[in-house]
DNA sequence: TGCAAAATAGCACGATCGTTCTATTTTGTA
DNA sequence: TACAAAATAGAACGATCGTGCTATTTTGCA
């Protein structure tokens, strides 16, 4: 719910042109549509070469445009990475948090939120996460990029960290449960994926992942559950 | 000890100049000299902007030297970023390996190796960990740069296997521990730690790293121990 | 102390980058 | 259908990149 109001303000913020003219009444849309398609295949782009690799030239011949065409939709290259990583944000928000919402609260949708993020990162082995490279390549780089990544990445952690609570409220897990330990916990096992699968091409790390998930279950459960 | 032959190895294919001419027994010296000095500053500046954002221009910048001057030490810039890597192994080693095989084999080893390793990457929150932003920028990039960075974080991940198979067999850990599964769980937390202390500042990360590490050793632990 | 070799500097190259400016084409409506 | 606005293209800019080529300086030994 909270994920969806924050997502919806930040997919509205990217949708509005930076220039503060007032658009006179007039409504055309085939802008909007090219945009769209800009943006995703930027996204494509990005996932395989990272934000910081993502260059105007590749993504205009990657759309069979020009560069200025491709350019005056965004106004600059940062504010094309930031609605590559909205629009990114808003594919997780649909696959990973809406569809583990469901199911009922408590430990099934920690599971399922859990399910979700590694299909995701899973599927990215082959394709790469902005969220992983991003944090990585600004991670010493302040600036507007940067905010909207990490705004993004804190928007899901905190959902995680949401639904461990109601678990432990719901009292399928213990009670004296450190919901941040936890959520830094599985946060761990889904990096350590993205890192042996991705980069080392290490064999067997999604069954590795899932079994630290479960480690983590018996850990954590409440006695009187599995 | 197999580590350590390995990074000789490492090395002294580093100092080798590429080219095949046989020095003719003439020894300078001053040309090593300020090769190392330039690796240094290399080192310092990739840690803090990733081993794809070093540029031979800043790097002659902040050696106050022509581009032109430190470039031919290395003949490309990929082997400079190899010479890079080497010597971040080479300091790895020191801080974190070597400095753990003074302790006796077994779970001892196992925590003083995953003490050291906590400490450089809680450095690293301020400074940057190149086996991490490494893994990121040449994770679909092949090539001797990502051969280079891939065989020293495996021989580093398998120093750490083999130290959890000794605390097994000394019977500081269950008979049926998968060491595999518990150095994935390691790194997992070490990941973790840099990606939520550096990219997302997050205060805590070190004690919830410390607070993981211990959750893995009772889980793992033998019965008898504590 | 001279002299060859090694080390360093200076300069220029082609390529790519983000960005700006000015046409030209396309779009949606009055 | 005409017309203004929006969308796209084209060309050029300054900057930076890695790299090669040619001086010039520095080094270490005979």
């Amino acid at each position: 719910m909270s994920i969806a109001s924050l997502s919806a303000k930040l997919i509205r913020k990217t949708r509005s042109k930076a220039d503060g003219k007032a658009s006179s009444g007039r409504a055309l849309q085939k802008g909007q549509q090219t945009k769209m398609a800009i943006v995703d295949a930027a996204l494509g782009l990005a996932t395989q070469i990272g934000l910081e690799g993502l260059s105007i030239g590749a993504l205009a011949e990657a759309t069979h445009m020009s560069k200025s065409g491709v350019f005056a939709h965004f106004g600059s290259r940062e504010e094309l990475q930031i609605s590559v990583i909205h629009q990114y944000f808003a594919l997780f928000e649909r696959d990973v948090f809406y569809a583990a919402m469901e199911q009922p609260r408590g430990l099934p949708r920690v599971k399922a939120l859990f399910a979700n993020w590694m299909k995701l990162v899973a599927e990215e082995i082959q394709a790469g996460c902005i969220f992983i490279s991003g944090a990585v390549d600004f991670d010493d780089r302040p600036g507007p990029v940067r905010d909207a990544l990490a705004a993004s990445v804190q928007t899901w952690l905190g959902a995680v960290n949401r639904a461990i609570v109601q678990a432990r409220d719901t009292g399928h897990l213990r009670a004296d449960v450190d919901e941040e330990q936890m959520a830094y916990e599985i946060h761990g096992l889904i990096l350590a994926l993205h890192y042996e699968a991705r980069f080392l091409k290490k064999p067997g790390s999604i069954d590795r992942a899932n079994t630290g998930f479960e480690n983590i279950l018996v850990r954590y459960g409440a006695p009187s559950t599995s």
